[in-house]
DNA sequence: AACTGTGAAGCCATTCACAGCT
DNA sequence: AGCTGTGAATGGCTTCACAGTT
C-alpha cells in the first residue's frame, strides 16, 4: 500500500477527494438518512455540522466538491442530497461480495445487516477448512477456494470481504486480486501488497481497541 | 538502557497526539511484534516506513514524540519499542471489557482472539433479550441489563464493546456512563453522545465498505 | 433574516535536509 | 557508511469572514 504523490491529474471530471473527506460524506448520509426518516426534508449546513461535532463551514466545504446544493436562506434538500452522496458512493446500485475466511467473524459478517441495507450482499463465501465446505451460514454456501476464480468472474463480484488469520491474509489477496477483484474490505491485521488498482481498506478492530485505551489511559482530554 | 529525555515535556504529563499519529503507531505496534516473531531485534525507521508505506521521517517524528529511541547508525532496539510503545497504549496490563448487545457481532468479537491477544478480556456480556440472558457464549454467560451497573463495579471494568442496534445505542451508551464506564467501542452505525471525560471510538464497517465502494466507483486513484 | 458558496487566513501534518552520533 | 533527531519548508485541511441568494 503505498501512498504515492498523487499527480494532480485532470482525468475524470472529479479530483481526487480526501479520505478524511469522504470518511465524513458517510457521517453526513447516515444523519441524512435519520433525518429523512423523521419526516424531515430541509437541513441547514449548521444543523448537519452540530448533530457530528463538526463546524458548518466543514460541511460546506465537503459538499462543495460535488457541485451545488441546498439554497442560501433555506438549506439543503435532504432527499436530493442523500441521493446525490448515495451516487458517489456508488451505493445507489446493487453489489455483490465474496467473503472468505468462514470464522466467527466471517460467519458474523454473512449475517450482518449493515452490508445490506446498504446495497452490499454478500453472495459467496470460501474457506480452505473442508469441514466449512458445503456448510450454509445465512444465505449463502461455503465452497472451497479453488472456486473462487470462476465464482467471481461468474457472478461479477468485484469486493470481497477478508477475514482471515493475519498469516493468511496476504496469500488470499493475492489470489482474489489475480481473480479480478477490485476492493478488499480487509479485517486481517496484516498490511496487505496489492497491485495499482486494487482498493484496500482496512478495518483493523485490535487497532481500534488499542486506541481507545490510549485514549482513556492518557490524562489529555480535548 | 539510558533513557534521556532531554526536557521535551516531563515525562509524567504528556502532550495530546493527534488521532492520526496514535492510529500509525498501532500499525508500528504490529509491524515490530511481527519482526520480533521472525527473531529480528533492530529496525530502521526507513524499514518500518517501508513495510507500512510511510516515509521515514513520519516515522521518525512520531516516535520523537516518546522520546528517544534507536541509536545512530543502528535502527531502534525492536524490544525496547514495542514495550514502550505498549507502555503508552496501556496494553502492557489486562483490560476488563463489558460487552453490550449479544447479536450475531457481539458473540462473534466474545469469541475474537485479536482482543484477547492485546490484554482486553470480555469478562462480561449483556442483553435485553431474556432469550439470551444465562446462556454462554465463549467464557461469558449473558446477564440482564439491570445488572450492567454493579458487575462493572463489582469487576472494575473501565471500558464497554457496543454491538446494539443503531436505535438503542444512545440509551445503552448513556447506561455506561452512569456505570462508570470511561471508554466504548462503538459499533452501532450512530454518533454517540457521551459526557466528557469518556471516550468514543467508532467501529463503523457499513461507513467503512461504503469507503470502499467509494475509491472502487471513483476514477482516481489514491 | 437565514443560509449558501468561497477566497483568504490560520493551523496542523508531512516532508525535506542536515548536523551529529555510532 | 548508516542512521537518528530535529529545525525549516512545504503542503493540506479547517476555520473565518463575507459577498451573494432566497
Amino acid at each position: 500500500m503505498k501512498r504515492e504523490p498523487n499527480a494532480k491529474e485532470p482525468m475524470g471530471r472529479r479530483a481526487a477527494i480526501s479520505p478524511l473527506t469522504v470518511r465524513r460524506l458517510s457521517l453526513y448520509l447516515r444523519c441524512l438518512d435519520h433525518l429523512a426518516a423523521e419526516g424531515v426534508t430541509t437541513v441547514s449546513s449548521r444543523q448537519l455540522g452540530d448533530a457530528l461535532g463538526l463546524t458548518a463551514a466543514q460541511v460546506r466545504k465537503d459538499l462543495a466538491q460535488f457541485g451545488q446544493f441546498g439554497r442560501p436562506g433555506v438549506g439543503c434538500h435532504i432527499a436530493d442530497l442523500a441521493g446525490r452522496l448515495r451516487g458517489i458512493f456508488g451505493t445507489d446500485r446493487r453489489w455483490e461480495l465474496a467473503l472468505v475466511g468462514v470464522g466467527s467473524l466471517g460467519r458474523a459478517l454473512l449475517r450482518y445487516r449493515g452490508f445490506r441495507d446498504k446495497g452490499f450482499h454478500i453472495s459467496a463465501a470460501f474457506d480452505t477448512a473442508a469441514g466449512k465446505v458445503g456448510r450454509k451460514y445465512g444465505e449463502v454456501v461455503v465452497q472451497r477456494m479453488s472456486r473462487l476464480a470462476s465464482v467471481v468472474a461468474e457472478k461479477g463480484i468485484r469486493l470481497a470481504v477478508l477475514t482471515v488469520p493475519a498469516a493468511a491474509a496476504q496469500d488470499v489477496a493475492d489470489q482474489l486480486c489475480r481473480a479480478g477483484i477490485r476492493g478488499i474490505l480487509n479485517f486481517a491485521p496484516a498490511n496487505l501488497n496489492v497491485p495499482e488498482g486494487v482498493t484496500v481498506v482496512p478495518v483493523d478492530m485490535a487497532a481500534q481497541i488499542e486506541q481507545l485505551s490510549y485514549f482513556v489511559n492518557s490524562p489529555n482530554r480535548a
